[in-house]
DNA sequence: CGGGTATTTGACGACTGTCAACGCCAGTGG
DNA sequence: CCACTGGCGTTGACAGTCGTCAAATACCCG
């Protein structure tokens, strides 16, 4: 497991100056008095680069982030060694909460890419939450989103083929990066850091048999990964392959 | 599907006759006063006959629930029409709660056995979470236990063959029923109404396969699930063999 | 250019699903 | 009281998806 290596940037500006709009993501509902509150008890952004951990499961969950750059795995591990991901978080995207009452990391995460992001002590967002009915409303809401994300997860573990699952992670990626403006419309390409191994990962497969369904799917003419980019080549066979409906 | 077959059963007492600690789950952090909103609030106890369905996925969200007696499966269908089980939910759980941004079950929700159940508009669930921060820091301690939960389903149904999320259902069903005093700590069974199809649903497994596992957890002594009651033989091989670890 | 990582491919086997049939049991109605 | 009926559990034969093992190839970075 490759060692915690956060580097601290500094205290933060007032504003992110990395990606002032994906903030709105944790807040977008919280008016600007708030929004100051939430400022002020931001402790910094740290960098962090690919192929490191974030937080590690069952560790004391003492920080929560916003990720503003980059793409972090977060996974859990069996008792074999092997590990499921759970979700790709992406930009925008707040990740490791815990309450008040389980004061540590249900999972773990790792960085895909080199990552920035924003921490906030956990003790700090329980105080906001207790302080501002709009932003506890706003962290469960978040929260019910990714409930829901998981449990779409079980049903495709449980009762969808390894060619389906592929398809349904794929369509969700492309789908989400295509509301941060991260694909490239004309060509139906988004980035793509993920290996073979870490979508293997997400959709319960081996490595080995990601690799193959990868390749059924280009030779049907469906989707083309490549180095750090995937091209969607039937959108619309994708989606219904993978049975994926957005949530908004 | 079975359709809806709500009664109502009259405007809910004060205090739930049914079983009083129980209501504790939803409102175990809550100061007094909040709890006497909370009950005002309350609309009414239903009974649910076995087999029918309390809410659909997708549908409206109108109402959430406190399970006062009896077992609910919460599941989610696949477009061929298979059903994957999310959760029992167990007497004293909060169920269908959806947050005022998504007004949609994000699951569907079916009683298992005859069910009692304590009716709330999301409405005043969402005004209540509003009014009070214990309650609405209360949700949300709900929603991240529920969120762990389903990360287990995730890595189970991923990683896990067959007899070991067998166990890690049972083990947890057990672990689950102790907390409410309703195994028998002598003999180590307890009430069973699952179908072996149910059970199925829950672990990702056809009727088929979930029999041929139960017989062999059978015949290795660990587990005999018999109609309506299941006695644990071996609890720590069960444990072990599911890789199953309480969550408090 | 060299070494490590990621991808690709083949052979084989195990776990789990599918199909089909039978038995058991409870409830029902004659 | 007994036959009937429907649901659930049980069992067998077989097939297919997917995992395992092993090796070769391609790619990236220093």
């Amino acid at each position: 497991m490759p060692k915690n290596k956060l580097t601290e940037l500094g205290a933060a500006s007032t504003r992110c100056a990395v990606c002032p709009i994906r903030e709105k993501a944790l807040f977008q509902v919280v008016a600007e008095d708030y929004l100051a509150e939430a400022e002020s008890r931001r402790t910094a952004q740290y960098r962090l680069p690919a192929r490191t951990s974030l937080y590690q499961e069952a560790a004391q969950a003492s920080m929560a982030y916003t990720l503003f750059e980059g793409w972090i795995l977060l996974y859990r591990t069996h008792f074999d060694g092997s590990r499921q991901g759970l979700r790709i978080a992406l930009p925008g995207d707040f990740v490791g909460y815990a309450p008040a009452s389980d004061a540590t990391y249900s999972h773990g995460a790792m960085a895909i890419t080199d990552v920035t992001v924003c921490g906030f002590r956990q003790a700090d967002m329980h105080a906001m939450i207790d302080n501002h009915t709009d932003i506890a409303r706003q962290i469960s809401n978040i929260q019910s989103g990714y409930l829901a994300t998981c449990e779409s997860n079980v049903l495709g573990l449980g009762r969808k083929s390894a060619e389906q699952r592929i398809a349904h992670a794929v369509a969700d990626l492309y789908h989400r990066l295509d509301l941060r403006a991260e694909v490239d419309g004309a060509s139906c390409s988004m980035p793509f850091p993920l290996t073979q191994e870490m979508l293997g990962e997400l959709t319960g497969l081996t490595p080995v048999h990601t690799n193959r369904v990868l390749r059924k799917l280009r030779a049907e003419g469906i989707l083309r990964c490549e180095r750090q980019r995937a091209e969607i080549q039937d959108l619309a066979r994708l989606v219904e392959l993978g049975g994926y409906h957005s949530v908004g």
